[in-house]
This record gives structure tokens, sequence and C-alpha cells, in this order.
DNA sequence: ACAATGATTGCAACATTGTTGCATTTATCT
DNA sequence: AGATAAATGCAACAATGTTGCAATCATTGT
């Protein structure tokens, strides 16, 4: 976790009008450098013993950063969260894979733009919802 | 719930080599009467008080169900399983919507068998989850 | 620098969904 | 009808997430 990411954390924070809190900065400097999306425990496991948080924190200070957009939620067919830095501006259209293994979350880029389903009458559309599942590369 | 699905259901529990109990019948019977994919908790509502069942063996139950492939589960972003009838044989292969109004989810025919995304090197593709979400004609 | 203020945090308690172990009951087979 | 393995009910537990409320903290204006 780098000086440069929680520099940028920061920035971010106060950008979107929130208090600028140990805690808040620690959790998305520690997003902003993670590759995968990972869920609250494991999040609160890797956080440094210097900003331990309550439980109940944590999970606030997720939804907040949800709630600004500079994170999105994962969800995933174990019933728990999972967490990811928004890198871009669309980033909240794309697809997520998990690893059937060793249960590893990562985003994938791209989402198929073709819409070969239809939804019945009346019906309106508003999201898509993609998750690929196989083996990671250290599973297989 | 029709005595023909009643029947149905016996035939189809008894077909897979399972104990044909009241519980599994009725069960069975309920979903396949059902069009969209409903929760453990409505089915233990729906289900005539004639036979009730403990929670952990409606739980079992549905599980054996899955198991056998009668009945295959939804898993959604509210973290609670719904279960749906399996009809065709490629049931398992197709998408899923979720209307963010009332919560009701319901099957789709078809799939985008579109592979226009990519994964990473080495990752090997086991089977594709895919909901949409929007809201159903009556919360439109 | 300091006080005021509202946002944020920690704690305790609770809610929901699902699981495990084990003794009892039941469907099926002979 | 009796034997047997499968299915059930009960109690206890586990994991994840939520709510209410009092204490603390970051920010703002002076």
């Amino acid at each position: 976790m780098s000086h440069q990411l929680h520099h940028s954390a920061e920035d971010l924070i106060r950008h979107n009008g929130g208090k600028v809190t140990a805690g808040r900065v620690g959790v998305l400097a520690l997003l902003l450098a993670e590759q995968q999306a990972i869920t609250h425990r494991e999040i609160e496991q890797r956080l440094p013993r210097t900003l331990q948080l309550d439980r109940v924190t944590l999970y606030r200070v997720l939804e907040w950063l949800a709630g600004k957009e500079l994170i999105h939620k994962v969800s995933s067919d174990d019933r728990v969260w999972r967490y990811h830095a928004n890198r871009d501006v669309q980033s909240h259209q794309h697809a997520h894979f998990k690893c059937t293994g060793c249960a590893q979350v990562i985003c994938l880029e791209t989402l198929p733009t073709e819409r070969n389903w239809r939804l019945p009458a009346g019906y309106q559309f508003q999201e898509i919802e993609l998750t690929v599942k196989g083996l990671c590369a250290s599973c297989c």
C-alpha cells in the first residue's frame, strides 16, 4: 500500500464531500491496490493493526464508498459481498469471474452487448449482472 | 397444486432412487406448480398446514432435489437462494430476471451464446451465470 | 488556536439465512 | 411383520449483515 495510493484515496474521499478519516483512506487505498474483488473479512484481515476498524464501521465505510461509486459491490453465490475499487467511470457495467476452486473473484473487462434474450411483455430492463465461473490459472 | 403434479412429483422422486415422503412430494409439486423461483421462506409459507416441515428438513429436501437435478438453485444479490423446478433437461444453462421492485425472480428462456468476453490466460471456463435486473410488469 | 457542530465510530444487541450432530421416526425391502 | 438405511426433528451453532445509541472526531468559522 503505497503513499501514492493513500494520497489518491484521500483526494477521492475529499472530492466526494466526506470526512477524511483514517479508516476510509486505509480501506480505499487497500482496495485500489487490490486486483481482485475481496470480502469484508479479507479487508479486515489485510488492514494494518494501526487502523483496525470495528466490524460495523467497516461495513459502513464500504457502504459509503459504494454509495459514492468509488467502489462497487460484487454479489456471489456464496452470499458474501465482495468489493472492488472503481478505476474507470463505466466500471459498473462489466462481468465478473469467479474461480470455483479458490473462490477468487476478478473483474472482466467487457460485457456482452448482444441482447438475444427477451424480457416478457411489460418488463423493463435496468441492468445486467454476469458472472462467469471456472478455474483460475493457479487452480487449473 | 393438482393431483397431476403430485403424481409427477412422486414419479420423479421414485425414479431418482429416493424415498417418497410427503415432504419431498409436496415441495416438488409446489415448485412444479410455481412459475417463479421462490425462496425457502416462501416455500415454507405456501406448504399446506398438513405437511409443515421443519426448517432444516426443508433445507435438506431442497438440497436433495437440487442434487438430483429436479430443481435448481438461483443465487441472488440479496444472499437468499431461490429454487425453481427443472422442466427441461437443458435448464441449468439459462438466465434469470430479478425485479428490483418486488424481488420476484423468474427464469428467462435463452442464454446469450456470444462469448465476446475473454478470460485471462490460463483460466478455464466452466459455466455462466447471468441475471438481468429491471422492473416486472406489475412494478413498472 | 479553539469551540461548535454534524458526521463518523464503537459497542451491544439483534436479524436472517443456512449448517451440523444426534437421537428418533419412517419408507422400503424381504 | 421385522430389519434396515434413509429421512426427519430438535437444539445448537456459524456466518454475514443491520440497527440504535452514546461517545468521539474532522471540519468549519471565529
